[in-house]
RNA sequence: GAGCCCGUAGCUCAGCCGGUAGAGCACUUGACUUUUAAUCAAGGGGUCGCGGGUUCGAGCCCCGCCGGGCUCACCA
């Protein structure tokens, strides 16, 4: 997100309570085994092997077998004249016990074999295709070859397309080639599989099962290439900046710490790109840029928060916030229509309508409707405390008046924004690198666009002023000073490049993982990244 | 970091009041030439997450540890 700048309010989430994904029920026993079967089979010699692992064992075997007839269970290619998706589409008017002329070649692995290997279910990338085997129409290569064949080995099948009798599409197999001898057995077929643990720590399993993360991830893709066109075709140049700095600026989080040897220094993962894209602003090197790339931040992990993240930052030198609410709403819904077909989405219990516009309000006017308490009259820091503790809201005695308004607002509204909104009013003090409100000092003009209770985007009028920057920042290393290690650093050459002039600019920032967990009715943060942050097994 | 829950065959799951390990699929062998979670018959397969303890006896009770899930806390 455009890193949120020194809010806590992502962290106040009143967190999604249903878990779509096989109850709660884990079990990493199994992989475990799994692992230390491994293991052990690197500490110890072949001999114990088939002894510990009958499966493996025996497609070892068959791997042998299949050796010893000449062929190579490992080629170097197949060449495929069609997928199975396009079959169906192709032959979709054959009639049942129909036989074509036509000649195909498909490729892809072994999921069902049924009539010991007169039917096999092949699937590749775009679904299923039925091969059959008559026996009277292979040759004996061929038929030695049949009962070598496993569940989860991928082949290569050349052969006539027909229609069985009871309507199935299906190549009638002339010649079938290994392309790949597997060697552990899959998964349960009909279960599948569901332990989680599994499913994230040997995705590649999950996704031969599971045609829902499939889904997932092949939608993450899909939504993510979708917002980079968007983008690219509104004029935005996609830019890089670095991933290693010197100072973590740009975010207020605790940050990975490395070491580079040849340079003898520490360096940090960033947290946000903010910093660098705005000096790229100065430098004029295009009015409108994005990155879309990976933050790292050394916190606890979540349903909603893995350590490394994706977010999409953008700025648009001479415009506003208020662009970037427009701008917010047009991805968002463009996205939802172009990869989901509608902008009405469900996430668990709820149903969203994406299309905007979506209405905008001040944190301090959402607090005063939701709890009656009008921060806005309140002037001193103390009474703010007060007000905040009157409403049970533990706020620290060193918290001012943003602060306390921020954690009323994190605690008694957010979980309530279901259906898109942008929230303004910003207070300064949690917002370091907005520029004030042109009516509020107390303010700036910056906003958080919630969805189902979270914080998707996060956007403001960029501070462009090298003297009220320098001031912002020596605000946060007062805090920093005062014992908060999530106030921000004193980023010199930032403020340096400011100096040399930056245009007006509005920001903003999009949390992708969160905007794909939303589009695909995820659960966890975990669904949408393919190899989510795991504490090793022991 | 804390609380609650979970970990049994390759996978999905049973396992009662503590009495010595079960099913389906998968695997092996056989039957079967138009199946669709194919079917039928037989067989093999277990460090019950790990380590202690209680007990005549522990998958089950107790303690510790490991891993996972959820929630809370911390962290923008």
């Amino acid at each position: 997100m455009k890193s949120s700048i020194g809010t806590f309010q992502q962290y106040y989430f009143v967190y999604y309570p249903a878990c779509r994904f096989a109850a709660a029920r884990t079990g990493c026993a199994l992989a475990a085994k799994h692992y230390n079967t491994r293991r052990r089979r690197h500490g110890a010699g072949m001999a114990e092997d088939g002894e510990e692992n009958q499966f493996r064992n025996a497609r070892l075997q068959k791997l042998a077998a299949l050796k010893a007839l000449g062929i190579d269970p490992y080629p170097y290619e197949w060449r495929r004249s069609a997928e199975a998706k396009e079959l169906e589409a192709r032959y979709a008017a054959l009639p049942a016990d129909a036989v074509t002329e036509d000649r195909v070649s498909v490729a892809g692995r072994i999921r069902a074999i049924r009539n010991s290997g007169m039917f096999i279910d092949l699937h590749d990338n775009s679904g299923k295709i039925q091969i059959f085997s008559d026996r009277k129409s292979l040759d004996e290569a061929q038929q030695a070859l049949l009962p070598l064949l496993d569940l989860g080995d991928i082949i290569g099948v050349d052969g006539i397309v027909r229609r069985t009798r009871r309507g199935e599409l299906t190549v009638n197999a002339k010649r079938i080639a290994v392309l790949a001898k597997a060697l552990l057995p899959l998964p349960e077929k009909y279960h599948g599989l569901a332990d989680l643990e599994t499913r994230y720590r040997q995705r590649y399993l999950d996704l031969i099962m599971n045609e829902q993360s499939r889904a997932v991830l092949r939608n993450r893709s899909r939504i993510i290439a979708t917002l980079r066109r968007l983008l690219i075709e509104r004029g935005f140049l996609e830019v890089e900046t670095p991933m290693l700095h010197v100072i973590p600026g740009g975010a207020t989080a605790k940050p990975f710490v490395t070491h580079h040897n040849a340079l003898d220094m520490e360096l940090y993962l960033r947290i946000a790109p903010e910093l660098h894209l705005k000096r790229l602003l100065v430098g004029g090197l295009s009015d409108k840029l994005f990155e879309i790339n990976r933050n790292f931040r050394n916190e606890g992990i979540s349903p909603r928060h893995n350590p490394e993240f994706t977010s999409l930052e953008l700025y648009e030198a001479y415009v506003d916030y208020r662009a970037m609410m427009a701008l917010t709403e047009t991805l968002i819904a463009e996205i939802a229509r172009e990869v989901l077909g509608a902008t009405r989405i469900r996430y668990g219990e709820h149903e969203i309508e994406l299309a905007g516009p979506w209405p905008h309000e001040s944190m301090a006017g959402l607090v005063k409707r939701e709890t009656g308490a009008d921060f806005l009259t309140i002037l001193a820091d103390e009474d703010a405390r007060a007000a905040a503790r009157r409403l049970q809201v533990e706020v620290a005695d060193s918290a001012g008046w943003g602060r306390a308004l921020e954690a009323v607002f994190a605690a008694r509204v957010e979980a309530k924004l279901i259906q898109p909104i942008h929230v303004t009013g910003f207070p300064r003090e949690i917002s370091p690198l907005a520029k004030a409100d042109r009516n509020d000092p107390r303010l700036t003009e910056r906003f958080e666009t919630y969805i189902n209770g979270w914080e998707v985007a996060n956007a403001f009028s960029e501070i462009n002023d090298p003297l009220d920057q320098q001031q912002r920042f020596e605000a946060q290393m007062a805090e920093r000073a005062r014992g908060d290690e999530e106030a921000q650093r004193l980023d010199a050459d930032y403020v340096a490049a400011l100096e040399y002039g930056m245009p007006p600019a509005g920001g903003l920032g999009i949390g992708i993982d969160r905007m794909v967990m939303l589009l695909t009715d995820s659960p966890s943060i975990r669904d949408v990244i393919a190899f989510p942050t795991m504490r090793p097994k022991g």
